[in-house]
DNA sequence: GTCGCCGCTTGATATGGATCAAAGTGTTCG
DNA sequence: CGAACACTTTGATCCATATCAAGCGGCGAC
């Protein structure tokens, strides 16, 4: 990894994060975005509500970060829209894409359950709108509601095994076989049309989710093209021949 | 990675995990063991008495395997004492050791809370005894009792931040870094005696959990010997010199 | 327009650590 | 007490991927 830290490295504390003021209105928003995340879904409606009400909406725009690592996490945040890159490391060690969340995913959790600072930061790829339950009350409402608490714990549970996966296939498979791998994981199955794929992110920020480099991953998909079994236009990757790409996993 | 599997292969359903008939006396290990968890000890007294009730106790004999990957996994299983470890891949993609779990550790957690299937293998280093909270009863419980619920969020949060940290050791840093890491983080500082390490496994099961191969483990410990930095007898690892293996990150 | 800049590509080179192959060194067990 | 293993060490070699270093294309700002 190692990857250069230029501009983004020393900017801390930026105001430039909006909290909007609450109205029925925002209520009814935020308890929207709730019912965005899976594990929230069952929950009672008076639950929702009540979270809803202790929840603040925050704005996020695109460059900024909702926090850092090693910083106090005032609560876990449910993304209402946009995209966040969660990252490990600091300025002299390199950083590392560990997730992108998306609208429904629930982030901080394990800092705000636990009480502690976060390991990752979380920086906007594009403007958004986040939610933020505090933790204090979120904690307190959870130690008496067990269906909440439950929840929480199955969000928790869900995170630990992605992480779990991610581990093992750092661990496990070649820079080119987890390039392969996301390209099928991620593919849209068109109905008629062939499976694509519309990158999430900047390559780069894709290429440091996979633990590679940005030049290694150019590097690959342009052998995958010369193979036959991708097309590349920007962003945006059609499979050709997901056989022939499921194959090609290994330098050739 | 990529170490061979021989015999371990393929050996499914083994009957010798023993479990022992249940007395008054077993239900007070159990309890005694549910008490070694951090995240349950401050459950209420009787909420500790109805999980003991249902629980199992296992044995396991060293070289077995309380569960293989991808298996159905019955429950979170408390670790009463022994060791185990977890690991991730299969037959043809190798393996890596993810954790090593101690008494109080619990393991399966998250495949149990998700019902689905394990992503780990956990195989006894040494005859160990666990007691299985069976997944049914369990989450039954949880659901209606939020103390209950919430500790088992902890635990998984725990988990989900270990698991990253992980992830961020395995990415950020170099092997050899990894190891200097491990030595100091795991040293007991005798009063006044040096500090030093007592390796709790095999060091080919070590240089697995810390991601590097056997070999390279070996030499890079005879490395830091000759730099001054340790002394190494079997299992047992003296650290002479803190400063100077602190120091040692990158190869010479 | 055209000047910069940013993201991507492309090339050349370097290297951490894996892999393959043997030779120790215990340690268990008949 | 020696054979058979299991683990570790040591040596030689290789290679997937990082790193360093330019070029290049598009697009937003003036």
């Amino acid at each position: 990894m190692n990857m250069r830290d230029d501009q983004l490295a020393m900017r801390e504390a930026r105001p430039p994060i909006h909290a909007r003021p609450k109205t029925a209105a925002h209520d009814r928003e935020i308890t929207a975005a709730l019912r965005t995340v899976h594990a929230l879904r069952e929950l009672a409606p008076a639950v929702m509500v009540r979270l809803a009400a202790g929840a603040m909406r925050l704005e996020v725009a695109r460059g900024e970060r909702l926090f850092d690592a090693s910083a106090h996490c005032p609560g876990p945040y449910i993304l209402a829209s946009g995209r966040l890159a969660l990252s490990v490391g600091n300025p002299d060690t390199g950083h590392k894409v560990i997730r992108l969340a998306e609208t429904g995913d629930v982030i901080g959790l394990s800092a705000a359950l636990l009480g502690i600072v976060t390991f990752a930061s979380a920086e906007a790829l594009v403007d958004s709108t986040v939610i933020l339950l505090p933790r204090e009350a979120l904690v307190e409402r959870a130690r008496r509601d067990a269906p909440l608490a439950f929840a929480l714990a199955s969000l928790a549970a869900r995170q630990a095994r992605n992480l779990a996966l991610d581990l093992e296939a750092v661990s496990l498979q070649s820079g080119r076989q987890r390039i392969v791998q996301y390209l099928l994981a991620s593919a849209t199955t068109g109905p008629a049309a062939s499976p694509a794929v519309l990158l999430p992110a900047k390559k780069s920020i894709i290429a440091s989710r996979l633990s590679v480099t940005p030049e290694y991953f150019s590097r690959t998909l342009h052998e995958l093209i010369s193979a036959g079994a991708i097309n590349v236009n920007g962003r945006q990757i059609v499979i050709r021949d997901a056989a022939r790409l499921r194959g090609n996993t290994r330098p050739d």
